[in-house]
DNA sequence: CAAAACACTTAACAAATGTCAATTCTCCTT
DNA sequence: AAGGAGAATTGACATTTGTTAAGTGTTTTG
């Protein structure tokens, strides 16, 4: 059942076990939604309504300059996919979030994101923590940006997160470490060598 | 008066002004500390015990690879300053912050930080308001460091902080670009020929 | 199944950035 | 005010990365 993976989630975030009561609240503040491959849940120009919970699939969050696609996020199972900015401003994005495999996915809005917040203790803890991990994630993300070359950047990808080696073509492992694919390509010939 | 800076900044994150009361339990989780221009708030190796809030002076964050300096933030007055992932986790840093002008800080724990939410709404609001900016424009720098040019992201930070360029030796600026001081002198002089 | 679309690699060349060294300039300290 | 340290610039050269184009292999889809 889908709801299970989302009371998994909650639960690894907090010390208890979330009560039925309580996840009962949180279940029903959401709207399952099953994507295919290539679709949209965010187009650049639109505000992004959602946040979708990932329950099976994956997904991107990329910009579209001149033609070029750039990959600011990847999203797998148990990860949330949104436009921070959008979501919560209300703003237009300028961003595009789509699917990458079939996905199933949660979807819930920032009003009812601020209802469980007020209403539900172990959701407010939960969300505190996943700003607080995304903080440090994104605070890494810029530091190996700015001090490492594309070289050290995707071998620390590829320690930080392997799966992404299966699962996306390097064409978008490469948008994601702001290189070209053919810079990728002869990165991997080299480090091949060794 | 040091604290009066805080109030005000609080007051912008509020829709009303916050009682003397709620300020004097704010005010009294702080303490007050000058900083030397070099001296350290934090050093690589250390926990971050405190944020400080920056009252007057300019501060940096950085790492220290093989004796390359590279700078992942500035604070200036109204910033807020501290590595966020040790601050919280009680972590070793890996990160260094100094003053690069004489500061007047307001030092604050993560304990009172956690006593503060808790018992202060506006505090509450305010720092959850805080997070959220912090991770717009993180993402912000991320989209940049991967899509732009050294010389875009050179432009785009005399728009966003004009001020920066004033108040900050230009290797400094240069690392954090992500380029070298001889990399930021020639954009420069190309940009200074149009 | 066949055609088309896409992903990956390779090569040649261009452009951007890094490295090293020398020079000048500025600012700080004594 | 003089000397010295650090900051910025410049030039020559190396390295990395981007660009373009071609070729190969794989996947998708009608």
């Amino acid at each position: 059942m889908m709801f299970e993976a989302l009371r998994k989630y909650i639960n690894q975030y907090t010390s208890s076990e979330i009560s039925e009561g309580a996840f009962d609240t949180v279940s029903k503040s959401f709207t399952p939604k099953h994507l295919l491959k290539r679709q949209f849940l965010l187009q650049a120009g639109d505000v992004c309504k959602y946040t979708a919970f990932i329950v099976k699939g994956a997904m991107r969050q990329y910009s579209l300059v001149n033609g070029v696609e750039n990959i600011v996020y990847f999203g797998i199972e148990n990860w949330w996919m949104s436009d921070r900015e959008s979501f919560t401003m209300l703003t237009p994005s300028q961003f595009n979030i789509d699917a990458l495999e079939d996905c199933d996915l949660l979807l819930i809005t920032h009003d009812k994101v601020q209802l469980l917040k007020e209403s539900v203790p172990q959701w407010n803890k939960m969300a505190a923590q996943m700003d607080h991990r995304h903080s440090i994630a994104m605070q890494k993300r810029i530091h190996d940006a700015i001090s490492l070359t594309a070289e050290d950047r995707f071998l620390n990808l590829i320690k930080s997160n392997p799966e992404f080696m299966q699962r996306f073509p390097q064409n978008m492992i490469a948008s994601y470490l702001g290189i070209t694919p053919e810079s990728l390509s002869r990165i991997r010939k080299k480090l091949a060598k060794k």
